[in-house]
DNA sequence: GTATTAATTGAAGAGTTACTCAATCAAAGG
DNA sequence: CCTTTGATTGAGTAACTCTTCAATTAATAC
């Protein structure tokens, strides 16, 4: 089998016959600066928020904490979300080291509350799920 | 154990408690209103996108085709992503299915490109991870 | 036709995740 | 103090996911 450089090397060749060398080189440093952009610790930080909405119990609390533009109980959370007490506990605690929502204590009721981030993602896959 | 139900009840009585029975009556309508929120099939849609991007290869796959503006070789991404041709290959078939790359064969090659809302997320995401 | 190469596919196992259950914490009321 | 109640936490497990390996497809060259 080929490695991935070697392979690499016939494709600029086949794509490039016509070109200069020098047309080689500048094609792979493209690449080089393309593969720079993983280099970076955003890439954690997104993998972070975006594993966080990627559940479906997850979601759905975030969906409603964010229509309801404002804090809402984990009693009226449980309420309508279909998912055991333990479960939404679980999910919230996720969320919140996501920073996709944060607590408040009150008495002894909590109420949550969609970060500015959550309302953006949401708000924006609103946008780009419909025009497809 | 007190039901969800019981539960939020006594938490619209404590809340509005100062208040008239007609305001518990209007809040549950207000939580019926939000739980509908959760009755479409954006939702399922929207899952599908998170969870297709909530994976470390195929998000870096589809970073590198956005920070590319445009057509990669599988064999371009293989040399800039440290994951088996196997992988790669899986981890682009499962974006293609979530509408986040598009295909387009050349010959031997096959070139990939992110899709609009691939643009979009990680655009948004740029955004709200940056100032927080 | 065969050989080679680019890439995909399916099955299977290792690894991860999300739920359940029981125990616990924390606040309020008696 | 003890009890009740709202909510969280940790351990264990069932279910899912991701990668690997081998086989296969598809295109080009000979």
């Amino acid at each position: 089998m080929a490695t991935a450089t070697q392979r690499l090397q016939r494709y600029l060749e086949d794509e490039l016959e016509d070109c200069r060398p020098e047309d080689v080189e500048q094609r792979l440093d493209e690449l080089d600066t393309l593969e720079a952009v993983l280099s970076t610790d955003r890439i954690e930080r997104d993998l972070d928020v975006l594993t966080a909405l990627a559940n479906e119990t997850r979601y759905k609390l975030v969906r409603l904490l964010v229509a309801a533009d404002g804090e809402l109980c984990v009693c009226e959370l449980n309420a309508m979300i279909d998912a055991s007490e333990s479960a939404i506990s679980h999910a919230l605690s996720a969320l919140t080291d996501a920073d996709l929502i944060t607590c408040r204590k009150d008495g002894r009721w909590r109420k949550y509350r969609a970060s500015n981030t959550a309302v953006a993602i949401l708000t924006l896959l609103d946008g780009v799920t419909a025009d497809e």
